[in-house]
DNA sequence: TTAATTGCAAACACTTTGCACGCTA
DNA sequence: TAGCGTGCAAAGTGTTTGCAATTAA
């Protein structure tokens, strides 16, 4: 099946219309399995000759969070928010605070204890949210010198 | 020992000036041990006839950040980052995503984990936020109305 | 055809900055 | 009194919104 084709449906089944920025956004998100801000999306587009415009960018981007295709991080301090495509699984950070690289981190730490949690609690889970900071081994070095 | 002179030690000791806005900002975060906005804080002061520029609370929570005497959460929308009094053990949030309430969760479930990761990928590791999502009990039952 | 979607420009909220004055050490 | 700290106003950044024009279904 075209890539293309399966976003159209995954789009259409949650009632959004399938449009060019949209399907590119979606396969940009996908392809890359990285996150970007609006912004870096915004200028991936222009080089493809997909001109769009920046609102339009967050406004997709919203929808899409809403309807669960993609998931949005970062935000630690108040650089722009990060949007990934949403792999079913799901991930979690480890952030550079040198060069702000970020690199996901298999499995989840958390599995158990979410639910232990919601028993305790009374709450119900809806998800969490984990980034772990520290320096990469080239920033460390960077830093000695 | 009077609370102000303990604040008054502690700012000088990380080489700053006991000013009555920082001892007030500092004062307020530790007697409530609840996060607030540097809007929340300047409102606070307001009340108190402590007038303060907003810019001022910027400034002077930026400052106790990096001497780490307050942590900052919050942000996983758009909404104004949230300081808190830096006690020496460090928490996690359980926030509910219908009334935003945030209330903090005993222990730290990643204590091990990190030093792992730290170990496997050669990072130097600085910390992590952990922030859980859900509904509360109240907010359930509003939901189902 | 028509309702959803987009572009544009303007507004927004939160935060940061430059500069002159004021106050702590 | 020397220099850190503050207020003020203005600018910045990331994001959102209203409205008219466009496009997918």
């Amino acid at each position: 099946m075209n890539p293309n084709e399966s976003f159209e449906n995954a789009l259409k089944s949650k009632g959004l219309k399938a449009t060019k920025q949209r399907l590119a956004i979606l396969e940009m998100l996908k392809q890359t399995e990285k996150p970007f801000s609006a912004e870096q999306l915004y200028l991936k587009m222009a080089e493809q000759e997909i001109p769009v415009n920046l609102s339009t960018i967050y406004r997709i981007l919203d929808q899409l969070l809403h309807k669960k295709l993609v998931v949005r991080l970062g935000m630690m301090d108040g650089s722009p928010a990060l949007y990934e495509y949403n792999q079913a699984m799901h991930k979690h950070y480890l952030i550079c605070l040198g060069c702000k690289k970020t690199v996901s981190i298999e499995g989840c730490p958390l599995s158990g204890y979410e639910q232990e949690l919601a028993k305790s609690t009374g709450y119900q889970m809806e998800g969490h949210r984990l980034d772990i900071y520290g320096y990469c081994p080239e920033c460390q070095t960077k830093m000695k010198s």
